[in-house]
DNA sequence: TAGTGGTCTAGACCACTTT
DNA sequence: AAGTGGTCTAGACCACTAG
């Protein structure tokens, strides 16, 4: 593992036991610079990155604070997290709803930004946490890039598989949120109301290479979900 | 101005005019290097934020690239731009609805981290773009941190008027968004009917010392407004 | 293999806050 | 005045991509 990553993950787990707590202050540079052995750079770089993600923040002159901690069930719109991480300690099923490889139609191929009639997964799954309904998903995999995917693994964790089994790396997304009224199928899938409010989120993750390998709506459950977003 | 923000703001001209678009790409860190007369590591600071913003992203080993431009009306969470700048080229006007200072109750006081009884003030406004209602915004602000604030300020642009009159810098901001429905008279404000979605935002504004000194909460028009985060 | 971005180091000086 | 974070430089070596 790289040191920055090391740093920032070590200084997270750190947060999380209430090290800090005290003041709400970290050490300083020059301290973390001693406990660390690493040079100032490589200690600025971990905390530019726990400073992005609304963990932390620096105040020049003065030092480095804790922020005040995110309630639970709060999708995090910087990273992406994943459900699991966004629910801590709760129990997540999966429900698949319909998979099947398609090919892309003039809108979809323009969207995914791949040729036309490129074979893609098509996946709908229902995620339900504690057994409340949390969210909809309608998923789009670039064939090219996930080459399988099956039932087994749609009903465990995808993000996983791709990381793991298939050594993707990701880059970035982008994530456009609108508010909507639920359609009357949706609407039940999530036990809401039809033209009940709802949150989508169409978001398009990008694999290291900027290669777009993953397009998906996803309709968040208005009365659980909330989302957060650090602007700097 | 410093350096790395000169570059910022350069390269983003750059790209607007569109420089780049021939095969989307950025001149390489070395070019960039001799064209601005920097070292490596402003140039890369420059390229960070640009990256942060969602406007241009990296490939080791092969460059650096413009990413999509996002469509206009699309509210960018990463940073506190203002609706001026989300909404280019089009006539803002911002309608007064209510204006008073007041103390804070536990509740506010808890959410502004500040003492009971604080003064502060407190603004409803509608903000209409092109004729058509954008936001309904209800806002607090700290008045040991803004000592003043009138009819003829909230009418434009306050954001100027605390940046440049008051000097103040800011920090980080933390917005929570969730989907609401509408109330009865938020509607009629918006043009909009009761029950209607909508995407509230509750937006904490820091100065650059981490101090609170305004809290809003944002109602969205839902038909015109979509919302735009990265995540990396 | 050459080119390009990613990580890391060491050190100088500046800007701001606290004492 | 002392302490702390912010900006900037110069240079080394690594990791990945493309020809």
């Amino acid at each position: 593992m790289l040191k920055y990553e090391m740093i920032v993950n070590d200084l997270q787990k750190r947060i999380m036991n209430e090290e800090f707590e005290e003041n709400h202050k970290l050490p300083t540079e020059e301290k973390l610079i001693e406990e660390y052995k690493v040079s100032r750079n490589t200690i600025r770089n971990a905390i530019k990155i726990l400073t992005n993600l609304g963990i932390v923040y620096s105040v020049q002159g003065n030092g480095m604070f804790v922020r005040a901690p995110k309630k639970k069930g709060t999708v995090y719109l910087n990273s992406t997290r994943g459900v699991t991480t966004d629910n801590p300690g709760n129990k997540i099923i999966n429900k698949l709803l319909d998979i099947q490889v398609i090919e892309t139609d003039e809108k979809l191929s323009q969207q995914m930004n791949c040729k036309l009639g490129t074979p893609v997964y098509y996946l709908k799954r229902l995620r339900i946490v504690d057994g409340v309904p949390y969210a909809l998903e309608r998923t789009y995999y670039n064939k090219d890039i996930v080459p399988y995917l099956g039932k087994e693994i749609a009903e465990g964790s995808i993000f996983r598989y791709l990381k793991d089994d298939l050594k993707l790396s990701f880059g970035f997304a982008d994530k456009y949120l609108t508010a909507i009224k639920l359609s009357k199928e949706d609407a039940q899938l999530l036990n809401l109301n039809e033209n009940d409010p709802a949150i989508m989120i169409n978001d398009n993750i990008h694999l290291s290479n900027g290669l777009l390998f993953n397009t998906s709506n996803i309709i968040y459950n208005y009365q659980t979900t909330n989302f957060y977003s650090v602007a700097q």
